[in-house]
DNA sequence: GCCGTTTTCGGCCCGACTGTTTTCAGTCG
């Protein structure tokens, strides 16, 4: 882990991941040292609860305010200082003295829990996946208590599968396959009500396995009809209410399935998050009531009050129910109880698309095809955002080119009336912070948005100079993809994205939630955070092909679960509004 | 290790499935 001394400034995500990931290796070792599981849980808990922060762990340690944090008490508060001032835990180093750092890997291959591979370390020696797989080899697991030939032969599966383990899939991704899973369940006989659950319905950036709930009368022919359907490789646990199957490729899908009464507690149930049902179970807890995936309970008459939908269960703890994308535990709850939850956005607000491509850069359709793609979709405006000169491998357009690009632009607009084409460009911000047309020709376009597509390895205060000095530009209206990001391909730059938003909020320039999937950038913990300061969010498709515009309901799906509202988005805008937000109408 | 309309100690969500057990522990979500 990099130290503290090494670098000064950083960007406030990276660095309550350091500070959350620090925790999460304490809390490894501790399972595995056979620590009390609610003093492993506490750390877990405040690890999460700092990955979760809107704001910087540094400066609430710099402040002495840790222990505001949820979570956080006293000597947790001291551990994290100690990280932030020194760059090391010594706590944290004893642990890892005594604990093999193979046993840390070994807990994360499926069936292998903190007792198994303490057990497997104290009698048989074994220090990581390649002991494991000897010993197994080797059947030296069998003479083990509470293990025997079954387990054996389990666990070397399993070893063997997270080898080949596939990494995290995009929602982008998932998505589209838990729904095509989903249909086909819906034509087994036995199939009622069916609906992805689990953190695909929470529209979570990443998935890692796939989720569905299905109800039935006759709960054990539908499972039957899943686990023999085309797309099945491998059935990997069955019973009557629950199977899990390997798909042809290689992802896990968990089928859950319920009587149609308690279709609505199990949805809420299996759509978590855990620490979000948690939360209500303790708060039903006091007031007396239990709920489970059959419903909600009376405590002590055990008299059902609800459950047939998940209306009923929040009703019934006196919350009104709340989106799947909320359901994280960063304060819904407590939003709820207040009857403060926000009215998010929702895809039919959307009335366009301000950054798209076509053929004059690096696009794959015409200006006519996407226009009339966009109006199929429903659309009242565009933005075409080509690629500026700078941007050569992406055929930038010169400022001759551009022109001509306007030309047609006019025509189309003519035709197409009232739907508008508005002429942008994709700015290159240069390395040293200067745009690639000057003034007079921003002036030409409706709107001007602004990215980094090089010299991201910049330092954090020269790349966050660099940014700043653009969206100081008087045309410059929206700043894409800010932190550079491709999930599970790119790390972000370094960027301070405070500093970003302050300013951003002060010119009214609006910064993109990118709706790619493998960008989804902002993310929703920042795009949360740039809310709270009064920025302005524009969802963008940045489509290279028509097809592309269908990531529209990702990025709507990350402003959601950052509690983006209506208001908040510059393209919910109709026209006029629009154009009236812009800058060089406000500069008039 | 945290936390408090059950408050400074004694709790900390709940059920399914598996494999080993003959009543349950471990793991998972």
């Amino acid at each position: 882990m990099e130290s503290v001394l090494y670098r000064e400034v950083f960007e406030t995500d990276v660095r309550n991941k350091e500070v959350a990931k620090l925790l999460g290796d304490i809390a490894d070792l501790l399972e595995i040292k056979g620590e009390s599981a609610f003093r492993v849980g506490a750390y877990r808990e405040a690890a999460r609860r700092i990955e979760g922060l809107s704001f910087d762990v540094e400066t609430l340690s710099a402040q002495g305010r840790l222990q505001e944090i949820q979570g956080v008490g006293e000597s947790l508060a001291a551990r994290i200082d100690e990280y932030l001032k020194v760059g090391r835990v010594q706590y944290l180093e004893d642990l890892k003295a005594a604990i093999p750092a193979g046993l840390v890997e070994l807990l994360q291959v499926p069936g292998l829990g903190p007792k198994k591979v303490k057990l497997v370390y104290e009698k048989l020696g074994v220090m990581g996946i390649d002991d494991l797989e000897k010993a197994a080899h080797e059947h030296r697991l069998q003479a083990l208590p509470g293990m025997g030939e079954k387990s054996e032969d389990k666990l070397i599966r399993e070893l063997e599968r997270w080898r080949n383990r596939s990494r995290r899939l995009l929602l982008g991704d998932a998505l589209p396959r838990a729904e095509a899973v989903a249909e086909m369940l819906q034509g087994c006989p036995a199939a009622r009500q069916v609906e992805p659950s689990g953190s695909i319905r929470r529209r979570q950036e990443t998935i890692g396995d796939i989720d569905i709930l299905a109800s039935s009368d006759s709960p054990e022919e539908l499972m039957a009809c899943f686990n023999t359907l085309p797309i099945v490789k491998e059935v990997i646990a069955h019973g009557p209410t629950k199977s899990s199957v390997l798909s042809v490729d290689d992802l896990q899908i968990d089928l859950r399935v319920v009587k149609p009464v308690s279709f609505g507690s199990a949805l809420q149930y299996f759509t978590g998050s855990k620490n979000h049902n948690v939360k209500l179970r303790e708060l039903a807890q006091k007031r007396g009531l239990k709920i489970n995936e059959y419903g909600i309970f009376e405590g002590e008459t055990g008299r059902r009050i609800g459950g047939n939908t998940e209306e009923e269960i929040y009703n019934a703890l006196g919350l009104a129910c709340m989106p799947p994308e909320l359901r994280e535990d960063r304060g819904e709850i407590e939003a709820a109880t207040a009857d403060r939850l926000p009215d998010l956005i929702e895809m039919g607000d959307i009335e366009g698309d301000l950054h798209v491509h076509t053929d004059w850069s690096d696009g794959h359709n015409t200006l006519e095809e996407v226009a009339r793609a966009a109006m199929a979709k429903g659309y009242s405006y565009l933005a075409i955002c080509d690629h500026s000169k700078s941007l050569g491998v992406a055929h930038g357009l010169s400022i001759e080119r551009v022109r001509e690009q306007r030309q047609d632009i006019d025509e189309l607009n003519e035709r197409l009336h009232p739907f508008r084409i508005l002429a942008g460009i994709e700015m290159d911000i240069r390395a040293d912070g200067t745009l690639d047309y000057d003034d007079e020709v921003l002036k030409e376009f409706d709107i001007v948005s602004a990215s980094i597509h090089f010299a991201m390895g910049q330092p954090v205060d020269k790349i966050t100079q660099r940014v700043i000095a653009a969206m100081r530009n008087p045309y410059v209206d929206v700043f894409n993809h800010p932190t550079g990001r491709i999930i599970g391909r790119r790390y972000p730059y370094e960027i301070d994205l405070e500093a970003v938003f302050a300013v951003a909020a002060e010119t009214h320039t609006a910064l993109e939630i990118n709706a790619a999937p493998d960008r989804l950038d902002l993310n929703d913990i920042s795009v949360r955070r740039a809310k709270e300061l009064g920025v302005m969010i524009a969802i963008n498709t940045d489509a290279h092909a028509i097809p592309q515009l269908e990531f529209m309901r990702y990025g709507v799906a990350t402003a959601r679960r950052g509690w983006i509202e209506k208001p908040d988005v510059l393209n919910a805008l109709p026209l006029p509004e629009l154009l009236a937000r812009l800058k060089r109408s406000r500069s008039k």
